[in-house]
DNA sequence: TTGAAAGCGGTACCAG
DNA sequence: CTGGTACCGCTTTCAA
């Protein structure tokens, strides 16, 4: 069984299916009238036959599709699903449909999404991408051809984009830290190499030498994406014989896995470790005990990206613009003082 | 600057149209062949202006589009991006995309992704719907039309669909908790009138009455989707005269909620409320104390669903499949023994 | 007020 | 072995 097309109607009509597409879309097209009767007539024969357009033929005619494109490095990161819900919210006010893809941390997949979306002709793309300098020339390549693009939490020359001031933020943190007397502070880095990441990693180096501290890179921890691998990190951290007495984890998502990890060490949160993340995810402050964390409304940003696609596509001749989102020290439960007998203990050692 | 067409790559190639398509295609309709040389010529001309094939045009022409829609109730639930991460596997094993739409809990917008979904002539569509009544129509006209359609977590008839066996779990963890002693139980049922949650909530019901306990509906506690509504359902159940010693989430997402509740009302979990749910979202065995839960893969539930699209899309005569996915309890450290006092409270007030 | 027809970009048949 | 061309379904100008 076929579906119905604008000719059936018309047929059914008794009319042309230029005045289907007339009474369809009240597209009068300047001065065309139509009569009442053709057109109950047109749209009862519509209804009777279930007629609905086809979103592809429509599209190869006006070329546009209708869509925006956002591709999100990894599904697994709730952050992420905060983003792509602002950008859906916003978009959809404005009539368009939000097409979501996962990159899968996977940086060859990255380019080949962003390869299809600009074959299938999407409206607009918003791109969170982990490894940028692989798809850049795609992307200089498309914003040539007009297509508006905006670069979540990253930037490219003449290129929208959204940001979030973190590396303010990852200094407070640190602060935050610090102040509570702690001089053995962990890392752990579970992304791609982003320049998100890293800058949050420099604010960790420069965090520690604001405070006159060290940096040994021994207490920075690589892992995968996973909220198992954060877990791995963080026991790596606390196995050492020095464990630090507090571990700054690159994202929420990673850090509940390092709260397991302080768990299965017997290590009481914050009394023995104090545990600090990014982004504020939903869960983050129901965790126990819930997380201190740099706030960033992720909604927020995705909408913010959301708007500056659709403003380009109204407005395509305007300058590059960059939004920078606010973000804020949120300091709950997970983070205290520093533990006075590993104090301790670090200045005996030290004065070994 | 506009894209080129295959016909600017003709030009540039002296060749026609035709004999592009062939060469880019390998699709030799057949039997024809094309010069080496030719070959060449055309392959150098598409590279030299970057020409990408118009996938609306192609899909118009062809009548597939190469994309899965997928449909989920809710961004925010975890539990749903995993069966998504398993569609997207799979579906792209296959060479397919996989398009994620999001209904955010409004049955009205389910009811119109499914449409724009059909006029799109999307290839095939699989739903996680809440409101099912709503679509089922619609469901049901796009399946007359060939449409390969497959229903997760829910069933019509003649129509595939995945299910996990949910209300065996559900009886399980009943049987958990009633045979640890627990003979209040509180339930937080977070979600629409799905039949998914309907069936764990008969198992909560039956649940009871298999362990000799009477169905308090007080104990019931109707709440929202998100996070802060499991808390303050908890809240509720909690602040009642004679509270629960145990509650059940209908998912592990609301449960975290409860586990702060507990907190907050400085409750041991498990020695004084023991907090189980559904799921097994990948944080639940990483929350402290991890959460005793229903678990059934929820990317093993999407792939299922993307191989039955799939296979439908290849031979769609087949009959109607239902795919069980099965479950089982996962004892952790969220649910224990019903504390000794309130029992023995319970006792006293039930005697006098 | 309505209808005929020219494309949008590709594909695939048929003729050369 | 290659080129011409009809068609996928819809929109929109132009003519009637």
């Amino acid at each position: 069984m076929k579906r119905p097309t604008q000719l059936d109607v018309a047929k059914l009509a008794g009319v042309s299916r230029a005045t289907v597409s007339y009474v369809l879309n009240g597209q009068t097209a300047g001065y065309v009238n139509i009569t009442e009767e053709t057109r109950r007539r047109v749209l009862e024969a519509a209804r009777q036959l279930g007629y609905q357009p086809h979103a592809v033929a429509q599209s190869l005619r006006s070329g546009t599709s209708n869509m925006i494109g956002l591709l999100i490095p990894d599904m697994h990161n709730p952050h992420y699903w905060e983003i792509a819900y602002g950008v859906d919210q916003e978009v959809q006010r404005s009539g368009y449909e939000m097409m979501l893809l996962n990159a899968a941390l996977n940086p060859a997949r990255e380019l080949q999404i962003v390869k299809a979306l600009a074959r299938r002709r999407i409206d607009g793309l918003i791109l969170l991408v982990t490894y940028i300098t692989d798809v850049q020339p795609e992307i200089e390549m498309l914003a040539r051809e007009n297509m508006p693009i905006v670069i979540v939490g990253n930037s490219i020359r003449d290129i929208d984009s959204v940001r979030n001031s973190f590396s303010e933020g990852a200094l407070l943190l640190m602060q935050h830290l610090t102040g509570l007397g702690h001089r053995r502070i962990g890392m752990i880095f579970g992304v791609g190499q982003t320049p998100l990441g890293q800058e949050r990693l420099d604010a960790y180096r420069c965090g520690l030498q604001n405070a006159g501290l060290p940096v040994n890179e021994d207490l920075i921890q690589h892992c995968g994406p996973t909220i198992e691998d954060g877990y791995e990190a963080a026991s790596r951290l606390l196995n050492r014989h020095e464990r630090p007495t507090a571990i700054v984890s690159i994202n929420d998502y990673l850090a509940i896995g390092a709260q397991h990890a302080a768990f299965d060490h017997h290590l009481r949160v914050p009394d023995d470790l104090s545990i600090v993340g990014f982004d504020d995810i939903d869960i983050a402050s129901y965790v126990t005990p819930p997380l201190t964390t740099v706030h960033s409304s992720a909604e927020e940003m995705g909408r913010a990206a959301a708007k500056l696609v659709l403003q380009r596509l109204k407005t395509p001749q305007i300058e590059a613009q960059q939004v920078m989102v606010a973000c804020q020290l949120v300091i709950r439960g997970s983070s205290g003082p520093a533990p006075a007998h590993v104090a301790e203990r670090n200045s005996l050692h030290d004065a070994r």
